[in-house]
DNA sequence: ACTATTTATTACCCATGGGTAATATACGGG
DNA sequence: CCCGTATATTACCCATGGGTAATAAATAGT
């Protein structure tokens, strides 16, 4: 353990005692990564901004430099994972392909997602937290989010690759799956994020796709039960960081 | 409106100021109706037991007659929720059929269960706002019901119904949608819990049964956009009442 | 009727935790 | 070196809501 390791991947930049004059976003990002942590660990009621405070070394009202208030916290939580998904909606609408081709890319970069903290907070945080407005944003953004695989799966019924079906229901039914990972999954575990993903977008599509499935050698069923024991009902703890992407420059203060 | 009706479905027993020598079981009982559906209205955080005593026309001292507190009225909800699930799984143990066909019985009673309140509360409550022992109840639940899943399929694998596959991802994928119904099904909707529980049984399983999956009249794409709009990925208000069945009687206090 | 028991009410307590005010410290520029 | 700005700290405030104590009203039994 050397404590003045310049800056590991996960870590506050704020230095016990120390050199702090790191670029505000810097911090307002890392506020959100370990808020995220937190609230996932915790859920939202039970985690306390003294918490958040404590982690990144520094105290409670330091966070008010950054965000009007906890509510706000999450939101920009869920902010970074919708843009998360919105870059994979829209890589996935630019790759041409036929209708499954498209659902299925998407279902694997979704399933991803779901196995990071910010795409799992697209899931697990309650809108009912959020303020008035943005509760409305999340709204509108979450219809477009299942827009999007209902155009796939509508597309895919029109040119064919997919049997002819109800995109509303199938959808449902897709995203229900995917999102369900985002209670489940737990990075150390069995499977990375991505076989889940790989995996979960071959099981999901073989049902209403025309042609035959699967691509590489057919993986025969696996043995084997994890140490660590899952089960698909119920969410575990989370810690892991997330992807950081940083695009984001919204709700400058003062 | 004749606010003197005897007792209709979801009301309470406590009258204005009237009547109050209805048996204890049926008040527990009214108090766990009124709960779980506030509990699901407004989150189990937001929700005050002043919130429910007054919709039961009582007052917040009245329900520590009934239950040791919060957490336990939570747990009560769940336990419901949960005897209902083990009743889904028992029946469709003992009704015989191959693997597939289990699978798909579970399918259709579990997903009807998601559509009323205290299914809904198997996958909406946070286990994390149980006390220590409720949780380890609540735990091993949630792996039997599991269990069950892998079970059906494996034995679906093993007597040839379903294709070769994982038990334990095809559980997941499986109990994912499910669960999601849960957090997105609201009655009143396009759908019957009936119609959405039976359109899953089969989209569910025609990916991983051998034989084709569709029996009736094939059910051809439905056109026509609901007037309440759902989505597949937020969880709307919830209301309705759910099943009763009273096998209970655990926890009498004093 | 009188009493015991159950069940409700009114009036509190108080821990928790989000949020704020006043103040101190660091930093960058002139 | 001094000052303004940004950023942090300490010390509070206070609304909320779970839970309790004391007490009153209803019910059943004899």
């Amino acid at each position: 353990m050397d404590a003045s390791s310049p800056s590991s991947s996960n870590e506050s930049p704020w230095l016990p005692f120390e050199s702090r004059r790191r670029a505000r976003d810097e911090k307002r990002e890392a506020v959100l990564r370990t808020a995220v942590a937190l609230f996932l660990e915790q859920g939202y009621h039970r985690a306390t901004l003294n918490e958040v405070a404590k982690r990144l070394n520094i105290t409670k009202p330091a966070l008010y430099n950054y965000f009007r208030g906890k509510d706000e916290i999450l939101y920009e939580c869920w902010s970074i994972g919708n843009e998360l998904v919105d870059d994979c909606i829209a890589e996935t609408s630019a790759a041409g392909g036929s209708g499954l081709d498209k659902l299925r890319k998407l279902i694997v970069r979704y399933a991803e997602l779901m196995t990071e903290d910010y795409g799992k907070s697209l899931v697990r945080f309650d809108i009912r937290d959020l303020s008035e407005d943005n509760r409305k944003i999340v709204q509108t953004a979450k219809r477009r989010i299942d827009r999007a695989f209902r155009d796939y799966i509508a597309q895919g019924v029109k040119d064919g690759s997919v049997k002819p079906c109800d995109p509303k229901l199938a959808a449902f039914a897709i995203a229900g799956s995917l999102n369900w990972i985002g209670h489940w999954f737990q990075p150390g575990g069995e499977m990375t994020g991505r076989a889940v993903a790989e995996e979960f977008a071959i099981r999901l599509t073989e049902g209403i796709a025309t042609s035959p499935t699967r691509k590489k050698a057919d993986k025969p069923p696996r043995k084997g039960n994890a140490s660590r024991e899952e089960t698909s009902e119920h969410h575990p703890r989370a810690a892991a960081g997330a992807a950081g992407q940083s695009k984001r420059a919204r709700g400058r203060l003062r």
